[in-house]
DNA sequence: ACAACGTGCAACAATTCAGTTGCACGTTGT
DNA sequence: ACAACGTGCAACTGAATTGTTGCACGTTGT
């Protein structure tokens, strides 16, 4: 695996490491697209928290945004999930042969 | 969603987004099992920095250890990556009509 | 023109995280 | 018994994260 594509997983991965930001995606992907301000109506936090947990997001390319007249809309990106999910993929189906060797190492008493 | 499988869900992301735990993943997905100290061979950090992302690795359940005499062994523990790709695959199953919903929205110029 | 609204920027405080070093403890093989 | 080795614990530093507040700027509708 190349070092930046190991650095971006990492980052989406990151990006997903976060309560906030998982309901965050998860409203996102609900609604379809949202302002600051929309998302942060009835939050415990701020707006300006929620722009930066977006901007996080962004950053790992799992949003984009789109100005609208005075407001800006935030909404997901899907291209990075895929590679994630393609990662995850790739560790379930080694799994085994994993296990496999585990057992022949720690059962040999 | 439930508040706890939520945060078990971000701690599990959390954990991988991190490139030297994502590159601990990887190794001990090739090798089965190791040791700390011998995961921290020839890498560039000390053993300690090693073992305190092992524990972050077993906090999110994606690893387990077991004594072996003098040594520790860690290896991964599968169930929690089911998880998360299940996780994933949600998001990316409800991508289409997000997108759809995001043009109504956006293109109504 | 102007009031209202959403945004953007910057400074700040509190907390968490990543990594180091030093040392003590238990296990192993000779 | 003892030297070697792997581990465990604790204290510490520096950097990154999370959140706050205050204020200035652009857009909108009346």
């Amino acid at each position: 695996m190349s070092n930046g594509r190991e650095r971006e997983l990492a980052d989406v991965f990151a990006a997903l490491g976060d309560t906030t930001r998982l309901a965050l995606v998860m409203h996102l992907l609900a609604v379809g697209a949202l302002s600051a301000t929309n998302l942060a109506e009835g939050q415990a936090i701020s707006r300006q928290a929620i722009v930066k947990h977006l901007q996080v997001l962004e950053a790992a390319a799992l949003v984009m945004h789109q100005r609208r007249g005075k407001e800006v809309l935030y909404a997901l990106d899907g291209s990075r999930i895929a590679e994630a999910r393609a990662f995850l993929d790739a560790i379930s189906s080694g799994w085994d042969q994993a296990l496999g060797r585990l057992k022949s190492l720690v059962e040999s008493t």
